[in-house]
Parts: C-alpha cells; sequence; structure tokens
DNA sequence: AAATTGATTAAACAGTTGTTTAAAACAGAT
DNA sequence: ATCTGTTTTAAACAACTGTTTAATCAATTT
C-alpha cells in the first residue's frame, strides 16, 4: 500500500510537464544572483524574477530563503572542495603531480565560476560554524589536512618548515587571482578575455613556481 | 560677517560636550559591522546598537545608510592602498626592498583589520564601477600600476613573463592567508594566535619566495 | 464526465527596513 | 531667567522583506 502511493506520487511528479525545468531553473537563478550577490541582498523576489518564475513557487519548491541557500551553498562548496580533495590524498602520485592536476583541475573549475571563491570564502566568514555543520569530517580536532599525502609530501621534502606554509602558498597563487581579478582590470589589465590567457599560462607556471619555493631553507 | 558665522558655528560645535565620540561612535561601529557582515546585512538600527546611540542619530549625523557606507568604504580602500602603494612607485628601492617593506607593511596593516581584504574584494566585485569613482586615478585606460618602478623591475629581471603574474603571486601569497584563515582553522589549524605566528613567518619567508619564483623562465 | 492531484497564481500577512518628524533635553549667550 | 542653536529622543512613515493563503489552472485517473 504505501509502496504503490510512493509510486503513483512518483508517476504523478513525472506525468504533468511541469516543464520539469521550474524547480532546477529557480535553484539556477538563486545560485547565480546568491554567488553574485550575497544572501542578504538577493531578495525572494530577484530569485523568482530571475527564474521567470511566481514568488510563492519558490517558497513551494524550497519551503524557505534559508534553506534554498543552504541547498546551493551546500553544492558550491562541494565542487570547490570535490576538485580538489581527492588529488590531495592520493598515496600513489608524486607531489610535482598533485601540483600539475590540482592547478588545472582548480582553474578550469573556477573558470566557470569565477565569483566562487570570493562567495564561499565570504559566507564562510560571515557564519564560520556553519562550514563545519556542513563538513562534519572537516571539525577541527579531526585535521584531515595533516593526514593528506599532499601535506606528508611536503613535510618531507622540506621538514624545517610548516606545510601550511606551501598550502597557503599554492591556494594564494591559484585561487587569489580569481579573487584579485576585477580590481586588476581596474589597474590596466584588459578584458575577462585577457585574464583567461593569464590563467592558462598560470597552469604550467604554477608548478613550476611551487618547486622553486620549496627549495627555500 | 560671514566669517563671523562660522566662527560661531564651530564654537559651538566645541562648546557642547556632545561626548564628542558621538560621531565617530557611530562610524567605528559602522566599520566593524559593514567589514564583518556586509552592507545588506548590516541596519541602521545594527549600527545604532553597537554604537549605543539613538537610532535617529546615525542619519543625523550621516544622512543614509549609502553615505556612511561610502565615507567608510572610501576609508577602509585608502588604508588599504596607501599601505604599499608608496613603496610600489619608489624609484630609489631594489626589488628586494619593496618585497621585505611592503610585506612587512602589508601583514602589519591587515594584522589590525583582518577582515579588510575580504570586505575590499567582495564589494569591489558587488559593484565594480564604484572603485573607478572612488580612485579616478585607477581609472583602467590610465593603467597606473604598469608604470611603477615596481612594475618595471619585474619586467627587467624577468623580460619574457607578464609581470602582473608576480604580482598576483606576490598578492596572493601575501593576502590570501588573511582571506583563507577561517577555513584553516577549520582544517586544523589552532586558534588566531596561531595564525600571528605564522603570518610573522612569513614575513621573512615571502621576499625569499618571491626571489625564487623570479628564476622561472 | 467527474474527480483527483500537483503546479501556478494573485493577494494578503506580519515583521523589518531606511528615513523623517516633531518634541524634548541640553549647554552656553544674552 | 530667557533665548539660541545643537544634540538627543520616541514615534511614526512608507516601502520592502519572507512567508502563507486560498483560489485557479491543467493534466491524469477513475
Amino acid at each position: 500500500m504505501f509502496f504503490i502511493y510512493i509510486c503513483k506520487k512518483k508517476s504523478n511528479i513525472m506525468r504533468y510537464k511541469t516543464d520539469q525545468a521550474t524547480e532546477e531553473r529557480i535553484k539556477d537563478a538563486a545560485g547565480t544572483l546568491f554567488t553574485l550577490k550575497g544572501y542578504s541582498s538577493t531578495t525572494m523576489r530577484d530569485i523568482a524574477a530571475q527564474a521567470e518564475v511566481n514568488l510563492a513557487l519558490v517558497n513551494y519548491y524550497f519551503r524557505s530563503k534559508e534553506n534554498i541557500f543552504k541547498i546551493i551553498m551546500r553544492e558550491k562548496i562541494q565542487t570547490f572542495f570535490n576538485s580538489i580533495f581527492p588529488y590531495l590524498f592520493d598515496e600513489q602520485t608524486s607531489l610535482q603531480e598533485k601540483f600539475t592536476s590540482v592547478v588545472e583541475k582548480y582553474i578550469n573549475t573556477i573558470s566557470q565560476d569565477p565569483n566562487l571563491p570570493l562567495f564561499v570564502f565570504g559566507e564562510i566568514q560571515k557564519n564560520p560554524e556553519e562550514i563545519s555543520s556542513l563538513f562534519p569530517m572537516l571539525a577541527s580536532h579531526n585535521d584531515i589536512l595533516r593526514e593528506s599525502s599532499f601535506f606528508k609530501q611536503l613535510h618531507k621534502i622540506n621538514p624545517h618548515l610548516n606545510p601550511f606554509h606551501f598550502i597557503l602558498n599554492f591556494l594564494g597563487i591559484t585561487i587569489f587571482p580569481f579573487i584579485a581579478s576585477p580590481l586588476l582590470v581596474n589597474f590596466g589589465m584588459e578584458s575577462s578575455e585577457n585574464m583567461k590567457t593569464i590563467m592558462e599560462e598560470r597552469k604550467k607556471l604554477i608548478p613550476q613556481w611551487m618547486n622553486q619555493m620549496l627549495l627555500i631553507e
């Protein structure tokens, strides 16, 4: 009986044309606006307008603003970390290979959503405890990063220096350009077209720079 | 007559006890809240409460929310750029000296207001054209950075590579740690106390890393 | 054809927002 | 003491916020 009810419900979901988009359109709209303007600057009416649906539908599909934000936040953070985590923990690859593959992957991922870093770090700052709840495995006492292959390899190559330094360097020279790009355009760098070629060049350069930096001390 | 009026007014401003603080307290409160939570998440009532003044006084002294934000934004951006610009344009100093003094200055400045970078870059992203109006000398066609001593020195040492790369690297490894610090705490780095010692170490390390990076190609 | 069910709509809701108002409190000058 | 100009206050405002409601629409099932 219960199973039948489930089936019926499922088939009901399918049977209406329902554009099939509606829910997805709302999520896309919300994602775009949240990453662009942040949580508070984005209103439910903004989202509805951007998705070209009635205001009430946003609540109909996602219950509340906080809820739709959490869903999107979770996805964004997931893509942000998933695009590099597997590489960092791979015990089979050398430090070299990690640099090149992570840089390649990261620049590709963020290029498709350039506002992602600023959004992620901004929201983490505004709500530091939330990320712990979204990623319980990252809880501070677990210090998962410290046990990664990446971390150990860094430590082995340069035992005198805290590996966090190199992680900061690596993320800094990789991610920061995206964060600073609107500023650099004002500083004489032309168009986002140019930014793209710069980031392509950096794919090859960053691993080399990282190697050079590892030589210190 | 007019002059007398001015004097009278001026003396009137002085003669009341007026706490002398009130206006400053409001500005401080607004600055704290804006950098912490951003423009939209900060309400006029928040500011009044934080400054411990009546709500209407915020409008009395600063006319509007947008206005008080502009004033604070202008000051923040000014401290953000003023703390390094003079060094970059100094024709007397070597590249070495520039690295060390800018890193020292920058880390000191930002340490006193760790949320500054995220705030500045976040607001620039949300309102890219405003920074041009706040800093007309930075208009893209002027490309002031390109004519800096820093830029020329970078170009001289490594003519094959766009100096923007090194500027991105330099700012990245210097500023990014502040942006990422709330995240790193979640990743096993302990307390802001630890973050401080890390940044102290970086004062000496960053110039060395920069030198190493300049060797590529 | 009638009933069912999910999708969509316009309208309203209570609470919050930035801002204004008009009166009061205050400190010094007359 | 009265007057003058500044600062502070409580209350109100209109607009906007997230959310809910009840009605309507449209497609499928009975």
